[in-house]
DNA sequence: CGGTAATAGTTGATTTTGTAACTAACAAGG
DNA sequence: CCTTGTTAGTTACAAAATCAACTATTACCG
């Protein structure tokens, strides 16, 4: 009973995340803002497609816990400039299936290479085998399985 | 040069402390969403000053990289609602020093113990000790001195 | 079959954020 | 003093997120 009483917003793990998420996302979007004028959403998706390849915008909704609206406009944006490009499924013509085309590939092999280049650089401010720590730890809270 | 090429997007940090970021968020903000009908920011705003007691908006922009017109609608509608009241320095008139109201110091005491309670939660998920170091290298990398 | 429910994705209305411009008050130098 | 610059905080407008409702298609089940 005593112990809650130290309890600080500066620790509250909610709060760091937040502030650490915020900082780094600030940083790493001008590289998608800047070069391709994409928007967050935009590049996640494109990220996503880049990593596993082929699948539809339920499949990244899922993999990535984006909500539906935000995918189909993302997806939208990203096929109107033609780094997407979009596939009914012919078995079931509600699901469309969703790859990059050889400019979405292009604009995925140099984001993820920044991305490469960001994270070695967010990972020096921590200390030799810290940020493997940091990475499972992250994606226990995050609920992600592996 | 090979080493990028193993490089995912699972293990993008910036992409991490997204997912454990908003997973967090989203859990704990139906106490003050649900309880007292608060915004994120309002929650922070009041947090800040429970902390920290009295100071200014600009103060709290300072301390929790809030930026100034989300501090702004935030103590509009703290104040609106009683938990919070404002009042103008008299040596310098632009300025408005902040604090909780009775009311808000009850809220801010509850939501305090809420976190705290959902702090230990989150922090069970992981191995003795380890929060502690989370904790640390998300300061780095928040930016936070200390 | 035929009707109801479920799913994929889109669209529209409302709320919230982000950016820039603004008002009011103070500061400093000539 | 008075001009110029700075700071505290607010407001207006545009951009984006959220939530609910919608269309089209498929699945389930009597």
């Amino acid at each position: 009973m005593t112990e809650k009483d130290d309890f600080t917003l500066q620790d509250f793990l909610p709060y760091l995340l937040n502030r650490a998420a915020e900082e780094s996302s600030l940083e790493f979007q001008q590289h998608y803002k800047n070069r391709y004028g994409m928007l967050r959403n935009e590049w996640r998706v494109l990220f996503h497609l880049g990593n596993y390849g082929r699948m539809t915008a339920t499949e990244i909704g899922q993999r990535a816990k984006i909500h539906k609206t935000k995918i189909s406009r993302a997806v939208a944006k990203l096929a109107e400039r033609r780094f997407v490009v979009r596939n009914r499924d012919e078995q079931d013509r509600r699901a469309e299936h969703l790859e990059l085309t050889p400019q979405g590939e292009a604009a995925y092999r140099d984001l993820r290479e920044q991305a490469a280049i960001y994270d070695r650089q967010l990972a020096s401010r921590l200390s030799e085998g810290e940020s493997e720590a940091l990475r499972h730890m992250l994606r226990k809270l995050a609920g992600i399985d592996q």
